[in-house]
DNA sequence: CGCTTGGGTTTATTTTTAGATACTCAGCCT
DNA sequence: AGGCTGAGTATCTAAAAATAAACCCAAGCG
């Protein structure tokens, strides 16, 4: 018996199917960053983009989509705006990362490692990714708590202190 | 001058809003991972399902949808179809991961993992990870290959050799 | 004052996705 | 032969999301 089926025993319910999916994490964050252009804005940040004309120009998004994600992100609290001042111009917006926009940081580069590994163009990737201070490749990896890597098979994924069973019906 | 403004100087085009980012591998992920109901199919599979039956009654996801994706999935070797018997039925399929698809995990986790931080219930996440081996938490970092961790700060993004330009349409 | 610029909003159209049935099909069981 | 089961297909409608293009607005400039 493992860790799921030890949960309930005796209702004829199976705890992997019909446990309730509704407050999973993986769900939720996808349900902030899953829609269409969302990660492909965060990417031009970390890049280096700050601007709403920056984003336009270089996603090729439109721009009520785009001024539409912008406001999602700052109300979810990923980015944040600041103004900027181009001599001669008046202040204008622009949009930083926050640290909770950071902490999305792994998750991106773990789809960009997947991208360069098994769909990248024949001469490498578009963009790498390299440490500031020793120059050496970046890459996203699986380690527990005592810093032991971790291979993919080695995770096991037990019932949380939120686990629920769906309502039956 | 930055790793991007030393590639093209005199063209009036900036690098960073001009550059092509049609070979983009974040971009090329999302092609696949990015529609509704893809990853929340992985995640299963990694929970332990790999029927048809089985994703559809825990994500209650149509079945012409579910379908289709399973489809793409293995078409894209992410998953591979097995036959099971069950004991007085005939073979039916069922979906296992490819290695492949076990090099999607890390930026799976990376969802999680940020949905753990900034979207739990109250009381904690749904479903924890640990590492069979020794129990404890497992998670998704960054580094670089000399094996330093890595702060997202401290990454720096440089154009790889597939960068190109947009051409002046 | 009228023009330009960056950063949006509005509106209309097209495309995707969701959701609900209903149907098929192959093999095991009686 | 006829019924049951799991794994799909096929079809249709409704809702949501994406796209496209026109419009607006505030400040700075000549």
């Amino acid at each position: 018996m493992d860790a799921w089926t030890e949960v309930l025993e005796d209702t004829g319910m199976d705890p992997r199917l019909d446990r309730d999916t509704s407050n999973c994490s993986i769900a939720r964050t996808l349900e902030i960053v899953g829609e269409k252009w969302t990660i492909l804005i965060l990417r031009e940040v970390w890049y280096g983009s700050s601007r709403f004309g920056d984003f336009e120009r270089v996603l090729g998004c439109p721009r009520n989509l785009l001024a539409a994600r912008l406001r999602m992100l700052v109300e979810e609290g990923i980015l944040a705006t600041e103004t900027y001042k181009e001599p001669g111009s008046r202040s204008r917006p622009k949009y930083v990362i926050t640290p909770k926009g950071v902490d999305l940081v792994p998750a991106v580069m773990g789809l960009l490692q997947w991208g360069d590994r098994y769909r990248a163009d024949p001469e490498g990737p578009a963009v790498l990714t390299r440490h500031r201070e020793c120059g050496a490749h970046v890459d996203v990896e699986i380690r527990c708590e005592r810093g032991h890597p971790v291979q993919a098979e080695d995770i096991e994924s037990v019932p949380g202190p939120a686990f629920r069973m769906r309502s039956p019906e």
